[in-house]
DNA sequence: GTGAAAGCGCTAACAA
DNA sequence: TTGTTAGCGCTTTCAC
């Protein structure tokens, strides 16, 4: 941490010793008063308690980890902000975390593994009791930083056959596979797949896409992608030049949701007929899909779930209970189909 | 901090002093071969850092900043995770904010003045050095802690007259008005106003609205207000209300474009033409309204610039120069109008 | 260029 | 129920 010069000094800050000087008690006391009320006398606490009122007393946490050695922080790491998948997660570990006194951080790595690498140094340098990352390509150094962490650690989101440490979340293949079976029972015989930005989880849902389509004897050559990131405009777009390359197709599966929005206002300006003509569906049910017109087809995730079920095992394992929570531990969520209006039965 | 039963110990860290002994050196030097390079012979500064990547030594910040006073920590606060609003103003912090040498934390208020006031709690007793809020309504006890801190200080998103400590924004009044204006000017007079989670930015919207529709001559009864959180369907549903109680509208102006959106697609569903028969715009022009069809109107609010000035001011601050960034400082970026297919000029 | 001493604010362990 | 002692891992100041 090299010097900030030219930094004028904050305000002194209040500290235990300064209750404790004004009471006439020693620090540890009023440290007791104030975090284990029970091991002090009721009128002691009161005056404790009255006296930081008074005195605007604020803990210093980094003194209190410090010393404790636990910090009661996890930290959250999520691909995008704006992206309401992750959202849904940190929802689902939030009231858990904060019911057990644990203070949920959040960091941003934008899809690069590298700021991945960098949040997770920061973090294990702040001494977070725990870690939740979104899927399951790590750097290197990640995977030795956190062993040599001792970090309690889970993976969401996607099937992991070898965690780190403990993993939740869901058969990304199956998911792919399922949606594509579905269009195909509903009578589909040209089935396109559109996806932007291929992390993991994209290539997990093309996959099961190309199961089924092959397995049903269907032509696999649908197929569009790109680096770019998702967005409602890109769905379009894309879908423009699928059609005009394969004006027979007589459905098209987006890998997310935003994609498959694009793609339906792409059929209205072209006056396509959605289902009639052309069946969409996305992935995730994201509440939007509920709201468009038709509403969308999509596989729904069960993304809060992931981030209950996430918080329930770090807090056993912090709470010290490891048979529970062995290191490879692995639960799927599963997922379910929801056929909106957009890709109706045959 | 309440001790954690049954934890069992995590393995020892590597810590300074273990490179020290290892290189016979004090723990001085080698901190300062670490952070203050220039300090310490080349020799000496190579020895060490082999010696730490060797041990996997990772720094301990909270005795950094224990040690130090400083954290190069900057918290921001966002009301919503889902918002793209929030994740483009993150955007416009993190990169300048990294380049000298801060972390961005997140934190997650929900809208919610309670969980405002026990994160920026937390995170002034993780001794951040700065903090960024959304909006201007804040607790009392929050006033006070940050007074008591010290703690840069920057609001963001809306017009503040009298800062906490300084703010960038834009005049979210005028804006709402301007979008009102410009309905009217294209011909319309029957101009509909659409909220949900009436927050002071949406309040200050609606009222340019109302002024605009006022100033006209117009009615100020087409309004349609709830308290709940605003999602694409909602938007629909609201429409629909709108649309069944006053037949007549001929524009509606929503408070985002979430549900601008879902207008769009209740009027798809009950085959309205827009903007023939009904004008839409939203507010925030977010990507998804240049990909709906027809595009929508908004309002572009500039959260990315908001962003870097944000940081900038932040950064000045905290390297001490007073003179740029004043106690009450208050920075209007203004704001476009996006028009969209969905407002055509008149 | 390197070291010695002191202390940041708090908590753990044990003692009284 | 309260106090004593010691120390978490690092940085700061000042000396060499």
């Amino acid at each position: 941490m090299p010097p900030l010069h030219h930094t004028p000094p904050r305000p002194r800050r209040v500290t235990l010793a300064d209750i404790a000087a004004r009471l006439g008690v020693t620090k540890v006391t009023v440290s007791r008063a104030l975090n284990q009320p029970e091991k002090v006398s009721a009128a002691m606490r009161e005056r404790v308690r009255e006296c930081a009122r008074e005195l605007g007393y604020m803990p210093n946490r980094q003194a209190g980890s410090l010393a404790s050695g636990r910090s009661r922080l996890i930290a959250l790491l999520i691909p995008s902000l704006s992206n309401a998948v992750f959202s849904e997660l940190h929802r689902g570990l939030e009231a858990p975390l904060a019911a057990a006194g644990y203070q949920l951080l959040i960091g941003h790595t934008g899809y690069s593994m590298e700021e991945e690498e960098r949040l997770i140094e920061t973090w294990l340098s702040f001494g977070v009791d725990g870690l939740v990352l979104c899927g399951s390509r790590h750097s290197e150094r990640v995977t030795e930083m956190i062993a040599r962490s001792g970090c309690a650690v889970v993976e969401c989101m996607e099937k992991r056959e070898a965690p780190l440490d403990m993993a939740v979340g869901l058969d990304q293949h199956a998911a792919g596979r399922a949606m594509a079976e579905a269009m195909i029972e509903s009578g589909r015989r040209h089935i396109g797949f559109l996806a932007a930005r291929m992390d993991r989880r994209v290539e997990q849902r093309l996959a099961g896409w190309r199961a089924a389509v092959e397995a049903a004897g269907l032509s696999q050559e649908y197929l569009m992608t790109t680096p770019a990131p998702s967005s409602v405009k890109l769905g379009g777009e894309l879908l423009d030049e699928m059609l005009t390359r394969w004006p027979n197709l007589d459905a098209v599966f987006c890998c997310n949701d935003d994609l498959a929005a694009g793609a339906l206002f792409e059929c209205q300006r072209r006056g396509l007929e959605v289902p009639a003509r052309l069946a969409l569906a996305g992935f995730n049910g994201l509440e939007m899909t509920r709201g468009t017109w038709p509403a969308l087809a999509s596989v729904v995730t069960p993304r809060r779930e992931i981030g209950e079920r996430t918080a329930a095992l770090l807090l056993a394992r912090l709470s010290g209970d490891h048979a529970s929570t062995p290191r490879g531990l692995w639960e799927d969520l599963g997922f379910s189909l929801q056929r909106g209006g957009s890709l109706p039965r045959a």
